[in-house]
Order: structure tokens, then sequence, then C-alpha cells
DNA sequence: TTTGAATATGAATATTGTTCATATTTTCTA
DNA sequence: TAGAAAATATGAACAATATTCATATTCAAA
């Protein structure tokens, strides 16, 4: 659950401990009703009557219920990009990095299965959020890609990249619709996901 | 624009010419509302607006808003299914369908940047939809793949289909977000997409 | 303790998705 | 062709929603 309150436009960052509590109360209920019954699913009345405030309350921290969203997304985004980082800290090749970072992204997805409700969903509530978190996402990645160019086959590192993403963002999908375990998800990884990332999918 | 009326549960098909019209253009203007104003962007009176029909009408034909969001998207389904079958046709190799396929996807999605938007962004409206619209799309490629069985990579022939959906689907997203021209796409699938595929994206 | 800033509140507003009684058009039958 | 039945068109009315705002309460610093 979110703590460390994160400074987003459309948020206003609450002064008191008073506020800090609401708002706190007000992203939980935010997380858990859009989890369970969607963005369009879920009123600002709901998630108000959930949290123990007034809807007035609401708008004091969140300017639209957009902007709850986004707010969510941008907790997602710092989340999995710590856990990626960490993931891969100790890792000496590239192939390791892939490996660990693909089953850490599975994993972190499976753990909540609302990020592709919230990234994939953006699409249809503020295309640029979209836009812009792939967009910085390939960008970091195809940089990481290109220190390693030696273990990277040949090409454009940007396409690459693009193509490693949607690799982990399947799979997870793949995951989540078959509720593996995580002895699956290795199994997966370990014994068809490396095998054809580094002797090829196609012989 | 729609022409071919499907059969789909929370759609009213018309038995006359004027109806037939009616909903013709009421599917022509949501298409577009949609594609510029996003599904909850665009009100039902303002698509009955752009149609010259009144609101009443709509509900003639369509029962819910999200009804005609699930008729869109059984069209591109439908769509997409019909140009990979023709791209594939007269393949000899597995090579040549990943090949033709991939590139075929991505260019019918410059065509319509909305299948994103309406594939991807039904996760937030109708989850059951995006589901069975995967998992069915995994099936037949999986499928596909196990007749292709020793061009294939080693390992569970399912997870190697969601890897390749996954590739072609985010090249599909940064061909739009680059607005990459049918000549760049060629050369991307060419000079390093099918190379990482073969040869394996690392070394 | 005091005072201004921060916060809480929920009734009021404008907009939306949906319904329905009524009017019109189309199709089919006699 | 007449006319009845089915299909379609219509927009005012309704319930639910996101958002606003005037007012009341609580907090934190002096």
């Amino acid at each position: 659950m979110p703590n460390k309150i994160l400074e987003v436009k459309g948020i206003n960052i609450p002064k008191t401990k008073l506020g800090q509590s609401k708002m706190d109360k007000l992203l939980s209920a935010s997380e858990e009703l859009f989890a369970k019954n969607g963005f369009y699913g879920t009123s600002i009345s709901d998630i108000c009557k959930r949290a123990g405030t007034a809807v007035g309350t609401f708008y004091i921290y969140f300017e639209t219920k957009t902007d709850v969203y986004k707010y969510l997304m941008e907790t997602y985004k710092k989340e999995i990009k710590e856990h990626l980082a960490e993931s891969i800290r100790d890792c000496t090749t590239r192939y390791e990095r892939e490996r660990n970072g693909i089953k850490c992204f599975i994993k972190y997805a499976m753990t909540k299965p609302n990020v592709y409700n919230i990234i994939w969903g953006s699409l249809s509530i503020d295309r640029q959020m979209f836009v812009d978190y792939y967009v910085s996402f390939a960008d970091s990645y195809s940089r990481g890609l290109t220190k390693d160019g030696d273990e990277v086959s040949i090409g454009d590192t940007e396409s690459i990249a693009y193509m490693l993403m949607g690799i982990s963002n399947f799979l997870g999908l793949k995951a989540i619709f078959k509720d593996m375990t995580d002895e699956k998800i290795d199994e997966m990884i370990d014994e068809t996901v490396m095998p054809a990332l580094t002797g090829g999918i196609l012989k």
C-alpha cells in the first residue's frame, strides 16, 4: 500500500497528519475498488464510502478521478523499476539480466494483476500517459542493451528492446490467465523462454 | 467502414434498409469518436449527433454503450484474422509465415491505430472480452506452431505463441509511436527482427 | 491560547447512460 | 392497392455520476 507520497500533477500533497491519513485511505480504497470493479465501475462515492471520507475530501487531494489513476500508474512504474533494478543488481551477463528481469516482471504482475488494468487501460483514459510510459521504459531498456551490445543480436537496439518488452508483457499475461505458480513460471522461463532467446525462436 | 453486420450478443440486427443505414451511421460515428476522444470521452449523444439519429435509435441496435465497443472489437478481431490468413497463405516455411504475419499485423495496426485502444482498452471496460480475445488468439497461434514444430524452438508451444504475440504487438506499438513508413517497417523486420528470431535475441 | 491555514463535509449542479410512451415508416398480406 | 402489423424513430424524463462550493471543523505554529 502507498506510504511514500509521490509528486504528480493533479495531486495535492497533504500537509498534516490528518491529511496524510485521509489521502492514504483514499488511495488504498481506489486501488482495491479499481482492481475489483475497474476504473469506470468505481464511483467517487464508492471510494469515499470505503475510505470513510466525504466526497469533498477526495477533491482536496485529487483534482479529478483520472488523477488518482495517474497516481497509481506512477506508483506501479516506480515499483516495477525498483524491482527490476534489484533483480538484476548482481548479474554479470546479459543472459542473467534478462532471465532475472523477465522472471521478476512476471512475478510482480502476478502479485498485482491490476498493473495491466492500470497501464494498458490508460490507453482508454489518457493516451499520453500510456505513450510516455512505454517510451520511457523502452529508452532505459535500449540503453541497457546497447551497453551489453556484444551479447545481443545484431540490428537496431530499440527494436530489440520492444521485442523483449513484448515478450515479458505477454508472458505475464499468460501467467495471469493461467494463474501460474512461481515454480511453473521458473520452469517456463528456464525450459522454454531462455533457450528460445539464446538459440532462436525459429530454427 | 463496417458493411457486413456481425452477430454479436447485445446487438440487434436491423431488418430494413432504413435500419441498416442508421446502424451503419451509428457504427461509423462510434468508431471515429472512440478513436478521437476515447470510449469514455464519447457520449451517446455525441455519437447520435454525428450519426444524425435520436438517442433512442441508438438503443434499438445496441443494448448498452459497451456493446458498440464489443461489436467494434469483434470487427477488428475478424479483420486481423483475415488479413493474417491471407498474408501467410502462400508461405511454405515457418520463417516466411512469421515474417509475413508480423509485417502484416504491424501494417494493419498502422492503418488502424485504434486497434490498441479497442483491444487493450477492453481491459478497463470488460475484462472477459480481453481475456477471450487473447486466449483464442494464442490457441490458434499455438496450433499453427505445433504443426511447424520442427522449425520452432524446443519447449512449450503455448509459451512460444505468447512470446511471438508479444513481439508483434510491441513492435506494432513502436511503429505507431514513431509513425514508421512501410519501408521502415520492412527494414526493421528484415534486418533486426528476423535475424533475432532465427539467431537468438541473446548471443 | 490564539490565529490563520489546512482540512472536512454533503447538498447542489451539470452531464451522462438508459428508458419509455408516442409517432412515423416500412413490409407484408388480403 | 389498401391497410394492418412489424419495425423503426423520437426526445423528454429518470437515475446515477463527477465535480463544485459555501460552511464548519481541526491542525500547527507563535
